[in-house]
DNA sequence: TTTATTTAGTTGAATATTCAACTAAAAATT
DNA sequence: AATTTTTAGTTGAATATTCAACTAAATAAA
């Protein structure tokens, strides 16, 4: 039965997809480790529209990391107790936290890009501008899939 | 500085991989749910080697799923406490664990197989098999330059 | 205006992942 | 044979994700 080789492959590129995503986030992490950051991945990627947009409501947030609000809301969490960023409630709307960098965030923010680079670097060696288009075409595809019900 | 489109256009990249990947394995669980089937898509990825090959030892498992020894550890932990299989302990080496279904882990698998289907035809929709072999493809580069250090 | 519904965000429980440190057994060195 | 090193698996702490249930505020409907 599993060994159908459709089925069979299809599992093994879900798990090609899964490899790829925790060794990236990984790879990025032992990175920032290695020049004394202390950031993930996840907090990475909700720090970036909050430098990008100071104010920034969790639910933009949500949508531009495409991460679910109580994923949001957690890591915000954890960025709040490391100090790295505020929550300001919305003097208007009073059930939207905006959300700013500390100085603290904002430094941490900085020093991280270099690292970041330097991941896509090494995930990219060897691979074509045109393989990555085609990759993000194909996943947004299988996004779009996924997302419509 | 994040304005740079290289970087933000990596960082999308990143998100992207890591949203088809958490909607998926959402999916999956949903379509389980909706067949009254209790498993997530992590307790299936290491049910099926143990599927195919009886009495696996914890450290094949993590090879064919490509998962780290310590996920391995716990989700069969999972596992067993749901009493989908059971730990034997290797007679000749000692540290060896193996690992086979119960006759309730076996009857799962099998009413599992077809949300799988359902699932990948779901995330598959008017996508080719070469677009999904080009997927496949570009994975398999960065996947490897991930591991190589 | 009062009631009902939607929206923004939070909380707690369950699952998964990683790291570092650990146990115990096997294999390699000396 | 005794010691060192490697290997297989486990444990606990920290982070992230999802679900379902929740609060509180805004909006829509009656």
């Amino acid at each position: 039965m599993i060994k159908n080789n459709k089925l069979k492959s299809d599992i093994n590129l879900g798990m090609l997809i899964g490899q790829v995503h925790r060794l990236s986030t990984k790879k990025f992490v032992q990175n920032s480790h290695n020049s004394g950051l202390d950031i993930s991945m996840d907090q990475w990627i909700v720090l970036g529209p909050i430098w990008e947009n100071e104010g920034i409501s969790h639910k933009e947030i949500s949508e531009y990391c495409l991460k679910d609000k109580t994923s949001v809301t957690k890591i915000i969490d954890t960025l709040e107790k490391k100090n790295l960023v505020v929550r300001v409630p919305d003097q208007l709307d009073h059930r939207v936290k905006r959300v700013v960098l500390s100085n603290k965030g904002k430094e941490l923010f900085l020093q991280a890009i270099p690292i970041m680079k330097l991941t896509r670097d090494e995930l990219r060696e060897g691979i074509t501008e045109q393989d990555i288009e085609s990759l993000r075409s194909v996943l947004t595809k299988i996004y779009n899939n996924l997302i419509s019900d």
